[in-house]
RNA sequence: GUGGCCUUGGUGAAACGGUUAUCACGCGAGUUUGUGGCACUCGCAUUACGGGUUCGAUUCCCGUAGGCCACCCCA
């Protein structure tokens, strides 16, 4: 059958076209401008931190060549095998979005010879991370990670000391309702020996395990401590722990890092089954946890420990480390749901209307002159009639709103109008900033 | 990577397979032109995208993309 092509199927608007909307990627957000008040509470907070506890900040690339997390976390973790934004550099080579920051601190420990600096050294970062995960309550493929590390000394107070800047982070914001889960993993050496135990044991419970431990089995043995099914937690009870299996030299170390939290008075639990999921730890580990029990799932707010390997992995002089991690958009929500008040930006006093292209031109340096004079003010010199500027004043709440029209411009005044009361009030033009002022600390001081 | 639920304007919702796709908030322009909070008028959606079934799809089916959630794992 043939038709008229004249007869189109489906009629084209005759309209312009639309264009797709544009989509964000899979698992990554805009932080809007209605919830930057948590994102400078915590920056600002985090800055007093750093500085307060003689760190130094350093801002490493985002993006860094594979093998650098390849040998850091290591080859056989999730976060290597499938998480890593990775790809081919114009044939150059494999870089990968960093999935944390631990390893590029290192790395340029390494490069920039921070060894002949005075040990230890401390280093502080803020900034995104990338991991190529199934987006989730707490986890998005891009979030945001600042942490502090101390790299170049071994003793136990260092670690002592990371824990402590971490809990007084978290009273210091308000989140007190969080837990302290501590354990130590010991050496690589020690670690050896344990899993070797370990998988020993879970091997003669084997058919009572879950299909995921069985698999954690032969991959990831140290995971079968922290599995969530009943069974395996019933199987748990009487696995080998890994304090019993450690050397004396990670002992001792643990058992003064545990007093020194003592002595500071941090509270905190001791995890015999917290282990951590990165290669590069070394003795004390530790994670965040929100402590109330809600339905769901909970995922850590952050967590650190020592690597004392690390640097060495990576082609440096053997040099101890501990540092600590923390997940800013999981403190976020975790302030938004334990309701926790933030400082929000008031908004401003003054909102400067004017009427006529005279006005304009003068309202124009006059916001200039007042912005100098820090007067909060706001303006929307965009707009042209005075009802819908004063309209706007009113929405955005300002305490005055400035008028100045033709008339004004003529006489050399300028009106002041009290929002609340609407009260006007003529003043001479070259005195506004300190007539605003005057009102503003009067207003302030009732 | 595996699984479940989901997707209607900027937001929150409504619409037995048949409505010019409804309502509220919001945004913009006005209500005779220099005055906000009230009211009114008007405007603001190819129902995520692409296919299929049907005379007819926002509604049913499939695919893609996204969202939420759980597992794995992690901040």
């Amino acid at each position: 059958m043939s038709k008229t092509p004249s007869v189109p199927k489906k009629k084209v608007s005759a309209k312009k076209p639309v264009a797709k909307a544009a989509q964000l990627l899979r698992g990554f957000k805009d932080i809007l401008p209605g919830e930057q008040h948590y994102w400078e509470f915590i920056s600002k907070t985090v800055e007093s931190f750093y500085k307060g506890y003689g760190f130094a900040k350093i801002d490493p690339p985002i993006l860094e060549e594979s093998a650098l997390f390849v040998r850091s976390i290591g080859k056989q973790t999730d976060i290597v095998e499938k998480e890593m934004f990775t790809f081919v550099d114009q044939g150059q080579g494999t870089v990968v979005m960093r999935p944390e920051a631990t390893a590029s601190i290192a790395r340029a420990y390494i490069n920039h010879g921070m060894v002949n600096q005075p040990q230890p050294v401390k280093l502080f970062y803020f900034g995104p991370m990338f991991r190529r995960e199934r987006p989730q309550s707490g986890r998005q493929r891009q979030f945001h990670q600042f942490g502090f590390e101390i790299l170049g000394d071994q003793n136990p107070v260092i670690d002592a000391q990371i824990i402590a800047i971490t809990s007084n982070f978290f009273k210091e914001i308000g989140l007190d309702q969080i837990s302290i889960q501590v354990n130590s993993i010991g050496t690589v050496e020690s670690r050896k020996i344990y899993i070797q135990e370990l998988t020993s044991y879970y091997r003669s419970k084997r058919k009572m395990l879950c299909e995921d431990c069985k698999k954690r089995l032969t991959k990831n043995p140290l995971r079968l401590l922290d599995c969530k099914n009943p069974a395996c937690q019933f199987v748990r009870n009487d696995a080998p722990q890994i304090v019993d299996w450690l050397d004396d030299d990670s002992k001792n170390h643990f058992m003064k890092v545990v007093d020194y939290l003592d002595e500071l008075d941090i509270s905190y639990v001791l995890n015999p089954f917290l282990v951590r999921g990165l290669d590069y730890y070394t003795k004390t580990v530790f994670e965040v946890w929100p402590k109330e029990i809600k339905e769901g799932s909970q995922s850590a707010l952050g967590g650190g420990g020592r690597y004392d390997g690390l640097i060495e992995l990576l082609g440096g002089r053997p040099t101890p480390a501990v540092g600590v991690a923390i997940g800013v958009e999981r403190v976020i929500s975790q302030l938004r749901t334990n309701e926790i008040n933030v400082p929000k930006k008031e908004t401003a006093d003054v909102f400067l209307a004017q009427i006529g292209d005279q006005a304009k031109v003068k309202a124009l340096s006059l916001f200039e002159q007042l912005r100098k004079e820090k007067v909060d003010i706001v303006e929307n010199l965009a707009k042209d009639s005075l009802k819908s500027q004063l309209e706007l004043a009113n929405k955005l709440k300002v305490k005055y709103a400035l008028i100045l029209g033709q008339k004004e411009v003529m006489d050399g005044t300028i009106l002041v109008r009290d929002m609340e009361s609407g009260v006007q009030e003529v003043i001479d033009f070259n005195k506004t900033a300190q007539e605003l002022k005057k009102k503003l600390a009067n207003g302030n001081g009732r």
